[in-house]
DNA sequence: CTGTATCCTTAGGGATACTG
DNA sequence: CAGTATCCCTAAGGATACAG
């Protein structure tokens, strides 16, 4: 893993090191959040991030285990990414990124039912999320 | 507050571009969790941040109105920064992020304790850490 | 469709000197 | 002490072309 002179050993400091970027947590949503799991459908976000970078990142996000890649069950030329354990780890963080955003933000129609879910059974939310990845 | 050209509606990509950057976590965590407040005490962090890098970091985080600054209560002349109602509502991603370090790496002796008592009574964690600014 | 490669511009950021 | 200002370099990243 990529584990390479961190600037601290502060736990901290280590999340903004791993996840501290402008599109690493987007990649991330997108598979936790929408279940996107193939190159051409991170490229489509409407963020729009391009594709050099989206390639650095995705081979960032693999170096930290936080997401793998694996054979396309459907083309067995190809493969798609998954999330990790470690990945999926984050989720309970990506919940109160929601929670937060939504105290101060309009939230976006798809996202409106999780916002009701987390504040209402934050746990399950989380272990719905969690589930559909096993 | 700073709420131009957000890339997209996403809550999730609302705290990528708030807080998704190498410094302003760090600076966040040396508020909430070491309790400094001066521009020295920032500057002295372990990261080493430079100087210019802190005063547009600390800019930015006033533009968001997770800080502000207020006068100094000893030197008049002088002011401090201090967390606002925003910034004190990131505390539970703070428990969020400490937790899943913990999980994967030897967390440092100061942040032992949290570790424990964000397994035995998170809220009652956060309720403490949000407690000593008010 | 899944990337690489290249070009080019801007932003990030380290070092250091300097100011009220 | 609390910043600004400057210099300078590297990394980030957008655009686009190309390849398997």
């Amino acid at each position: 893993m990529a584990e390479c002179e961190l600037r601290s050993d502060c736990p901290i400091n280590y999340v903004s090191e791993v996840i501290g970027d402008k599109w690493s947590l987007v990649i991330l949503r997108d598979m936790l959040l929408e279940g996107k799991t193939r190159y051409g459908e991170f490229l489509a976000s409407e963020e729009g991030i391009a594709t050099n970078i989206l390639a650095s990142r995705l081979r960032m996000l693999e170096d930290w285990e936080l997401i793998t890649r694996v054979p396309d069950p459907d083309y067995p030329t190809k493969h798609r990414y998954a999330i990790t354990e470690r990945g999926l780890d984050l989720v309970p963080l990506f919940v109160e990124m929601i929670l937060w955003t939504a105290k101060y933000r309009p939230i976006p129609d798809e996202r409106l039912e999780d916002v009701r879910r987390a504040r209402k059974d934050k746990d399950g939310l989380i272990r719905d999320i969690r589930s559909q990845f096993v």
